[in-house]
DNA sequence: CTCCCATTTCGTTATCTGGCGAAATATAGA
DNA sequence: TCTATATTTCGCCAGATAACGAAATGGGAG
């Protein structure tokens, strides 16, 4: 009963949501998140986490970078469902339209390491 | 996005879990519930406003008593796929079979109104 | 009208949660 | 090794939540 309360829990804020709806795109790294969340990044790294305990989605080690993913069928026995309805219930909303607009003009290396591009300077 | 979130959020809680899991099997008064989950009956409440504010239950009043049920389809466009997901879940928790070995043994009459069946006395 | 009683609302308390910034950790590159 | 930087962990605060008992509400029955 605890499994499934977690994977609620972790569906029950605005932000898990987002994120969700997002990584739906693309995977992304930390710092892109935060870019378009505008949180801060230790907020963003425990929503990470939440979603993560619960299942929904895994995290791979890239370089200096953790790339995170909606994670695959045969690792989740929830996500199928639970994408089926988060597209169902938020494909159209404003927000989610608006993250995802954002997503598109994303570029981790002119977010997360800005100083790497002005080396020129 | 809140009415999706608030959903999740009626869903985030064993005991309410445990709710939808016996209307499932029948409907039944407040006073029947709080004696198969053994909580206060002002918490019963609280945790049925919750579901009746996302739309997955019902109360009709019926004499001195409030009847909920699991709300009906074209009452509630979450219902069947929560419903859904919870049988997966839940249908062989050993709370949720314990609660339901209770539920067959309930009598309203008995629990609510002791005093109306000892008038002889 | 008055009493009874199922239910809801109120007030309190303890715990949980989401947010932040700062410190710790880890990795890439010089 | 030392520095830069992406991420996580820690400590804190404000607001939400689950629990309780007591008081208020509202319908039935006498």
């Amino acid at each position: 009963m605890r499994s499934t309360t977690n994977v609620f829990k972790a569906l029950s804020d605005t932000n898990r949501l987002r994120i969700l709806m997002m990584l739906k795109e693309k995977s992304l790294c930390v710092c892109e998140m935060v870019d378009i969340l505008e949180l801060a990044n230790s907020t963003v790294s425990k929503h990470l986490s939440v979603l993560r305990n619960a299942n929904l989605i895994m995290d791979e080690k890239s370089g200096r970078w953790v790339n995170y993913r909606i994670a695959r069928s045969e690792e989740s026995e929830d996500i199928d469902f639970v994408l089926t309805h988060l597209e169902q219930q938020l494909n159209n909303e404003d927000r989610v339209m608006r993250d995802r607009e954002k997503l598109s003009n994303v570029d981790r290396f002119a977010i997360c390491a800005p100083s790497v591009l002005t080396v020129s300077e």
